[in-house]
DNA sequence: AGCACGCCGACT
DNA sequence: GTCGGCGTGCTC
């Protein structure tokens, strides 16, 4: 038997699997999907079991074998292997890069240098070798331990390195390395009664009067015989471990060390919570998605409620019927929306069924959640992005909750998007796949929704709608500001006078409020505050960006410059310049005009530190504040009563971000933060501060249309070629030259047209050659133009066919191996990149 | 990625 | 004449 293993090296060149024996020692442990540590060159590393072949299929027999595997239970299985080859090929990294992302941290392979005895037969000490005193001592010590870290061996014997490099090199130690876990299991104390648990009343009698405690213990586990943690014991019979372990010593209980899952939840009750009572709305959703759970039909779900329709309580009554089936489920949250409410509600619901997984618990606890779920000790996992390769066997349904966010979308290698991933997942598992959005992205919307381009064609996706929120609460009203009009009437401050006296009123009324405010506006757009005009590319309808340097406008997109402006092009005015506020300053202008105002800010610099996030929010939930002001981490998911106003400061910001998704982007945030009043009993009102009031990303916001929205931004999408009528590949270029990248950037782009052109005119083209069509634009300068004094440039594929265009783009790409060898050129690929700037 | 093998400058 | 610089090339 042989075993095909991908192994820990993230290169190009040792992609590929590499052949292994099984010993027949390891035989029945090694499985597709093991964690194995290998021979590899001249060390010792971790790779994955990807396939096992019989003898008779591999050529060579000269191979190494299998030095062991890493652990009890293969912690990968077939369907994830399989995927991992799929993700390599779709999101072009390495396979190994896959296999990593699938696992829990812990799990990665740390590598220890380690010295230990050779064999005798190889050892050959150079001539006239004497053992020196020392050497015999730290000989002596290595064949003790067998096996030395050599950190280890060192700061046992201070002063010493240049002896034991001696007795390496003279072949009487050995140099080597091996693989060690992340992970500490967390083991306890846990006493054990005999078999026969009666006995212990017995050996009362043989305990001398004055020990009545440690017969007290042994009464207590002859009534309960089975296994107690040592602490629990302790508590209950209000003995020490002395006591305990006195009994140990005489042999009538054992005391072993046992593992256990770190729950992160421990001691937190939660009360159990029943089903709620669905709306006809809920119901009908509700049906159809339970019928495609139980048909195990592979079928993708939108469901596009709005903001408080109740889409939470749907999606726990699919996956209880999901469970009944026997199957298991996962849902996908955004990182920001997993608070202890969302974990809560799950919790309540499904009890110890369920995992949770975010980026806040520590190794050990993620490690120990994701054991969990691969012991089917739950069927049930909550999770940001990460959670999609739950090791589940017997998926029935996946959940993604805030379909539209761009942070299911990995920024680092591997590039997965969670939403592709699901839905692929749920492909292999015939499960049922439910995107849930109050403001679905176009992608998703237009795979759903009948397009008039194609009318004849049957939606891949199907479309499910709630459109009134639970007991008929009203969607809170929305106040557009214009922004122009406050400065023509001398309101320089960045408060309009609407906001300014709505917030001094809930000041007078104890209503507490939320302050939004995007700052991811300090990229440099040009706009006239007297006229709202936002300077754009002619090509390629995004706003330019200002280059402080060159004194020019550009666009990052297809390079095209203009000087910059000194009045604007728009009417004239000499109020033309560049934007940025940031939430400090925010926040020092309310203190200024409203003085005692409690505000809490929530920004990086305030929610860095571990748990500050939930701090804050607990806070404000209290009460302890009037004004909760941050950037989009407040717009999501989040739910207090007393909240009966919501200010967005500029709505400008996001809009004219150099990105073609910027309205939509624009329209999602407005959506969702609106959301976030009057939610429960007294009625909410929505303030939006703009230049642009006539957006129709702005417009439609405020009156809760979506649909008005999409039409809109379909159509200019189609117009301009823009995802969903495309697909993009970003390719990014950097090195310590500029000229150099725009040299080799300028040849890919050429060969990547000169590829395309053959590929398009071979007869694989034929069948949809029509729709068929691949544009290449750049290079020009990333939006982050210099990073750790390397030059970053970027080209844009947008295309339209089949995935061959990937590979397309990959075989292009090693075409330039030679330079990104030699010139240390770094190129990387983004596949469907969710943010271009 | 590492690590070995291999061919040219500053030291014993 | 050797130690060591890091340029290619391979790892089952």
């Amino acid at each position: 038997m042989y075993a095909k293993v991908i192994v820990d090296v993230p290169a190009k060149q040792t992609n590929r699997p590499f052949d292994y024996k099984v010993p027949p020692s390891l035989m029945q442990w090694v499985e597709i999907g093991s964690r194995v540590g290998v021979p590899f060159g001249s060390r010792m590393i971790q790779g994955f079991v990807v396939d096992l072949v019989a003898d008779s299929d591999v050529e060579s027999v000269k191979l190494k074998p299998i030095e062991r595997v890493l652990d009890l239970y293969p912690p990968l299985n077939k369907e994830l292997i399989e995927l991992s080859a799929w993700m390599s090929r779709k999101y072009l990294c390495p396979e190994i890069t896959a296999l990593q992302a699938m696992i829990p941290g812990a799990l990665k392979a740390k590598y220890e240098r380690v010295v230990s005895l050779s064999d005798p037969a190889e050892a050959k000490p150079a001539s006239g070798f004497i053992e020196l005193p020392q050497e015999r001592e730290i000989i002596a010590y290595v064949r003790e331990k067998q096996s030395v870290p050599i950190e280890t061996l060192l700061s046992r014997f201070p002063g010493e390195g240049r002896l034991i490099r001696k007795l390496i090199d003279d072949g009487i130690l050995t140099e080597g390395q091996t693989i060690k876990d992340r992970l500490a299991k967390k083991k306890v104390l846990t006493v054990f009664p005999p078999e026969n648990a009666d006995a212990l009343l017995e050996r009362i009698g043989e305990l001398p009067p004055q020990a009545r405690k440690q017969k007290e213990v042994l009464q207590y586990l002859a009534a309960h015989p089975r296994p107690v943690k040592l602490t629990e014991l302790m508590v209950e019979m209000e003995v020490n471990a002395r006591t305990v372990k006195s009994l140990a010593e005489k042999g009538w209980i054992a005391i072993k060390e046992v593992e256990v899952f770190r729950d992160p939840y421990e001691g937190r009750s939660f009360q159990p919570s029943p089903p709620l009572d669905l709306t006809g709305e809920q119901q009908a959703v509700l049906q159809q998605i339970l019928s495609a759970v139980e048909a195990r039909s592979h079928q993708v779900f939108l469901l596009h409620g709005v903001t408080g329709s109740g889409k939470t309580e749907v999606y726990l009554q699919a996956i209880q019927h999901c469970l009944t089936q026997g199957r298991e489920a996962i849902v996908l949250v955004p990182e920001i929306s997993l608070t202890p409410q969302m974990v809560e509600r799950f919790k309540s619901r499904f009890g110890d069924r369920v995992a949770v997984l975010h980026s806040r618990l520590s190794h050990g606890e993620r490690y120990d959640e994701w054991r969990k779920i691969q012991m089917r000790k739950v069927s049930v996992v909550i999770g940001a992005r990460s959670a999609v390769f739950a090791p589940f066997t017997n998926l029935g349904l996946i959940i993604i909750d805030e379909e539209h966010e761009t942070s299911y979308k990995q920024e680092d290698s591997p590039k997965y998007h969670a939403r592709e991933v699901a839905i692929r997942r749920a492909l292999q598992h015939r499960a049922a796949v439910v995107l849930g959005s109050a403001t679905p992205s176009l992608e998703t919307y237009r795979k759903a929704a009948p397009d008039n381009a194609a009318p004849s064609e049957t939606p891949p996706f199907r479309l499910l709608t709630m459109r009134s929120r639970v007991q008929g609460r009203p969607l809170p009203a929305v106040h557009i500001v214009d922004m122009r009009q406050e400065l023509k009437d001398g309101n320089r401050s960045m408060f309009s006078r609407p906001l300014f006296s709505a917030i001094e009123d809930r000041l007078r009324k104890q209503e507490q409020m939320v302050l939004l405010l995007n700052r991811r506006g300090h990229s440099t757009f040009v706009m006239c505050r007297t006229c709202g005009y936002v300077v754009r590319c002619p090509h390629c309808d995004i706003s330019l960006t200002y280059h402080l340097h060159s004194r020019t406008l550009r666009c990052h997109y297809c390079g095209y410059a203009k000087r910059e402006a000194a009045v604007c092009p728009g009417c004239g005015s000499e109020h033309i310049r560049y934007f940025g506020t940031g939430t400090q300053r925010v926040e020092e202008e309310l203190a200024k005009l409203f003085p005692g105002i409690r505000v809490i800010r929530m920004d990086v610099d305030t929610t860095s530190e571990k748990g500050s996030h939930e701090k804050w929010l607990t806070m404000f939930r209290n009460r302890q504040a009037d004004v909760l002001l941050g950037t989009q981490m407040v717009a999501k998911g989040l739910d207090f009563p007393h909240v009966t106003l919501v200010g967005v400061i500029a709505a400008d910001t996001v809009l004219h971000l150099p990105d073609f998704r910027s309205a939509e982007k624009t329209f999602q945030l407005l959506t969702q933060v609106a959301g976030r009043a009057g939610r429960h009993e007294l009625p909410g009102e929505v303030f939006i501060q703009t230049y642009t009031p006539d957006h129709y990303s702005i417009v439609s916001a405020g009156r809760h249309d979506y649909s008005a929205f999409v039409r809109t931004e379909l159509e200019l999408r189609r117009q301009r070629e823009y995802p969903p009528y495309c697909d993009l590949i970003l390719i990014t270029l950097s090195h310590e030259q500029a000229q150099l990248i725009v040299r080799v950037g300028e040849s890919l782009v050429k060969r990547l047209k000169e590829q395309w052109k053959t590929l398009s005119a071979s007869a694989l083209y034929a069948p949809q050659r029509q729709s068929a069509y691949m544009e290449v634009y750049g290079p020009v300068a990333s939006p982050i133009p210099r990073m750790k004094d390397r030059y970053r440039f970027q080209c844009m594929v947008k295309y339209r066919g089949n995935d061959s265009v990937i590979e397309l783009v990959r075989r292009t790409i090693s075409a330039f191996d030679d330079v990104v060898k030699q010139e240390k050129l770094q190129i990387s690929v983004d596949i469907d990149p969710q943010v271009l700037m």
